[in-house]
Order: C-alpha cells, then structure tokens, then sequence
DNA sequence: GAAGCATTCAAACACGTGTTTGAATGCAAG
DNA sequence: CTTGCATTCAAACACGTGTTTGAATGCTTC
C-alpha cells in the first residue's frame, strides 16, 4: 500500500515537472512514467487516463502550496498593500518551491482547460479580491468598474515578471531576479502604486 | 503563378488561424491544409516542412501588421506617454485585425522558440524603448534600474489586458472590452502611471 | 500453505502524425 | 504540336502516441 502510494506520488510529480515544461500534449506519458521509474500501465491504473494524471497533478500541487501569508488585519491600507505585493511577488518569483507550479498556471492562460474554473474559484478569486478590498479602502466611493481598473494595474504589475519572462530575458539579459532584486521591485511596485491608487481617488471626485 | 502564391496565401492564412487557436504542436498540417483547400504535400513543397510554415507565418503576419502611431514628437512628456498607452491597449485588445496576432505571441511567450528572439528584436525591443525613453524623461538621473522597473509597471499594465484574458473573463463574465471600455482603460492606466511616475522619482531624488 | 487482492509489468493494439514519393496536371516557350 | 517546368495530387511510409490486455508479482488474511 505504502508502495503504490509511493508509485502515485512519484508519478505525480514527475507529470507536474514534465506538464509543466513541455504542456499537456507534448508531454508523454511514457516519459513521466520513465521519469517516475513507473510502468506505463501505471497513469491507467491510478488515475484512469493522461487527463486524470493532470487534473490530479493540479489539485496536488495546489493543495500543498504554501497558503498566503496572513494579513496584518490592524495595520494601515498601505501597509498591508505592501504586504500584499511583496507576498504575491515572491510567490511568483520562484523564489518558493517547485517552479513549476507557476508555469503550469501560465500554460492554462494561454491554453485554457477545465481546471481553469477550478483554479480561479479556489485560488485566484478570493486572492483578487483581497486586492479589491485594499482598493476599495483606498478609492472611497469609487465605482466597481473603476476598483476593477485600479486592483487590476496593482496585480498586473506582479504577475508581469512572471509571465513576460522569455521576453524579460531577451531584453534584459543582465536583469537578475535575486532576492534582493525581488524585495526592490516590490518596493517599487508598492510606492507606484499607492501614488497611482491616489491620482484615480481624486480624478474619481473631480469627475463627481 | 498566381495560383501558386495564392494557394501559399491561403495557407499562410489557414496556418495562422490554427497555430494560434490550437499551438504549434496540436495545429496539424493536415488540418491547416484542408482549411486552405490544398494538398498536404503542398507545405513540403512551399515551406519545406511544419516548421518552416511556422516561420513564414510569422513573417508574414508581423511585416503586414500597422506599424505603431507616429510619436507626436513635440507634445508634453505626458500626452505622449497617453498617446503610447492608448495606441498599445488598442493593438493588443482585437480593435484591429486577426485577433490571432496577439494570440500567437502569446504562445511564444509560455512557450518560446527561435521565432521569439527574431520578434523580441523587430517588435518588442524598439516598443519598449519608446517607453523607457518617456519614462527616463520622468525620472530625471535615475538609475537604469528604476527605469526599467518603471517602464515595466507601464507596458505590464497593458498587456495584462491580453495574457490574463481567459482569468478575467471568468473572475469578471461582464466585463465587456468595447471601445469605450478600452479608452476607460487607457485612460485610467496613464493617470495611475503618471502619478505613480511622479511618486517614483519623488522616491529616487529623496533617496540620494 | 492457500486464497484473495492490489499492484506491476512487458507486449501489443489502434490511431494520428509529419513526411515523402512518383505520377498527373496545366501552362508557357520553342 | 512538343518540350520543359512549376505545381498539385492521391497514396503510402515510418514513427510516436495513448491506451489496453492478460499474465506475473508480492503482500495480507485465513
């Protein structure tokens, strides 16, 4: 028992590296099962077929992740919206865990299946609206169509360095994303932010 | 004569409709060559192979796509940081053409091949030059670092728009991009860029 | 030890793929 | 009309793919 477990886990993440890096066509069941030192019989043994194997793939990889950072419920807007970049962006830069777990999320924008709408109902939906909320305090009044613009300038800025990376590291080819790096961008982000968030407030009340 | 380059018109077309929908691996010749009514040996014979295909396709969508809006050279920093976010939101949400361009790219982007480096060079290098050369002239003798970071938090603003499709669609199902919605967007992004801007290289003197 | 069960395995199957072939076609020049 | 050339065509080839099979294996329970 403990051995098939120890099949399934193997082969879960060998499909999730493998998913990953090449996308769900390209990659092969024969090599995940390779990788995983498994039979090829295996994927329909314990997870019916290719399709199952990467459903599983997701819901075990998301399960596992590390869950966001708690807010700071009493500190001031600013500050958590700091938190909130900063914690968003080193999760996006690799800088936790398998990184493949990123990429596998980039590849269901671009090429999007059904677990998508799992994907955005558990884990980006509410992370949105985290973002919203923080807007919200900071655009008083302001109509949902424009918290909607605003939270979204604040998320695209983070999401960006993930995935324009090849193009990233074609037109900047020295740009490092250390952890020093990371924490400036942040910080960056952060300071833009907050000034763009109080330019909309106030286009918002001259425009009342 | 005619009809040969017309039956390499039509498949050019047929290709990249179907790369774009489907990616390069998953398109089949056979289903590209049906849609363009010619032979499957037809690609051997005008492009060599699958590849090759992929790579006129390429070319040939991006020499015939509209060249960016002329700069207004003499116009205030701010007005031609507008006129760039207006005219790069329009090109990257459908208003014009094949809405398979930005498609394709975005395949190269999670999925890169040569064909990327070739784009980064021709398209995107001078794009993104154009704004970092607006945002240096906001942020007076900051670093090259802050620069790019900036300039970033701009163009990331816009191309969210389009990589994050299939999220927004599903967090936000009546967010509808009509033109009116774009302009709102455009508008929106360069009063939050420009105040976040101003707050930057607030952030860069005082940090001196 | 025997029976039952979950699991693994090597081999084969069925199918779709990109590619290639060699003949057929049509058109312009001699 | 005939020749030469570019182009198209139906058919086949070679290969990799996901999937399935039926037997072998090992472990637990009686």
């Amino acid at each position: 028992m403990t051995e098939a477990d120890d099949t399934k886990r193997k082969l879960l993440e060998a499909a999730g590296a493998m998913f990953a890096r090449d996308g769900f066509r390209a990659a092969t069941v024969r090599g995940i099962c390779s990788e995983a030192g498994a039979n090829v019989a295996a994927v329909k043994y314990h997870f019916g077929d290719k399709l199952g194997l990467y459903r599983a793939v997701f819901r075990h990889a998301f399960t596992f992740a590390p869950p966001p950072r708690a807010p700071r419920t009493g500190a001031p807007v600013a500050e958590r919206l700091r938190d909130w970049v900063a914690d968003f962006l080193g999760s996006i830069l690799d800088l936790g865990r398998p990184a493949w777990h990123a990429r596998l999320m980039a590849r269901e924008m671009t090429d999007p299946s059904e677990v998508l709408d799992e994907m955005v109902a558990t884990h980006i939906r509410p992370r949105f609206a985290e973002m919203a909320a923080i807007v919200g305090e900071l655009l008083p009044g302001g109509p949902p169509a424009a918290i909607r613009r605003a939270a979204s300038s604040v998320v695209a800025q983070c999401v960006f360095y993930h995935h324009a990376r090849p193009v990233i590291t074609r037109l900047h080819p020295a740009w490092k994303f250390t952890a020093d790096e990371v924490a400036a961008i942040a910080e960056h982000v952060a300071v833009f932010s907050l000034a763009g968030l109080r330019a909309s407030a106030a286009a918002i009340r001259s425009a009342r």
